[in-house]
DNA sequence: ACCATCTCGACCGATTTTGTCAAGTTATAT
DNA sequence: ATATAACTTGACAAAATCGGTCGAGATGGT
């Protein structure tokens, strides 16, 4: 399960994808039904990552840095929720030692999971946000 | 991420794999150094949702119900750690809608995900714990 | 210079995770 | 029979995470 947070950024990058002029975080706040205050911090670990900009002052805003067809979920997810792997020494971007594994290159958990990982880093890696918007409608599903 | 619980199920199971005797909770607590207290909750979860079965009393214990290669890791998850759907609207097995979500056909989250939830699924249920044991060093993989 | 807007860090309650413990109940070897 | 090793249940609790709030400040168009 993908944590509340991961939620509100997915939808606000939506929110952001239909524009190329900045978008107020109240705007993307009140049309998305995301807490205000919440959707920000969320908006400023977006922007570390270097997925969205954002401009201040009057007619401030967040506007996309990439096209929605660029962006995949699984940047986003990796950004809010953490390393997307389920183990920490599966994960090829945040790679991490299991903290009770003496001998990694014989742990049957990780020979467990190696597939597992595999198949889901590339699904997460190969869907974009353009794929969302084509298939909007589940009944009329566009084939990439 | 798995839980630390989920780990030590699968680690318990495998540890089960290996005779058709009953074995002691106390054997695969040391064993796999896990805490005795804690697996005990663990195996009566695994127990309730049938994947193993105990016997009481003198030379009591546990074992599995079916051979390792008929057991995949998506049942001891979903068991331990619940649906493995990234979203509750998406879960096969436990469905369940989203809490902020007005329209489900047209949920552009729910869409983004679709293809990314099948993906897991199959690979959390086709990959079963006799692959494990197969490959148990990756230098000798062993294609399935 | 103004002021809407973004930025940063601290804080907070509720829930989940990761266990621990006590008090039973059960089965079986002897 | 009965002692005993083992399973079963439920309550409890510390620590981490989640979901969100708040205050104060920095920034930049107009």
């Amino acid at each position: 399960m993908i944590s509340q947070k991961a939620k509100y950024a997915l939808r606000a990058i939506m929110a952001l994808a239909g524009t190329k002029e900045p978008v107020l975080i109240g705007d993307i706040a009140e049309q998305e039904n995301i807490p205000k205050r919440f959707l920000e911090q969320i908006l400023l670990d977006l922007k570390h990552q270097g997925l969205v900009m954002s401009r201040r002052g009057r007619i401030g805003g967040y506007f996309l840095v990439r096209p929605p067809e660029d962006i995949t979920i699984g940047e986003v997810l990796r950004t809010i929720d953490g390393p997307l792997a389920p183990l920490p020494c599966l994960s090829k971007m945040a790679y991490r030692a299991c903290d009770d594994c003496d001998d990694e290159a014989t742990c049957r958990v990780k020979a467990l999971f190696a597939d597992v990982a595999e198949a889901t880093r590339r699904a997460l890696d190969q869907t974009t946000f353009a794929d969302a918007i084509a298939k909007k409608h589940p009944l009329v599903r566009a084939r990439r």
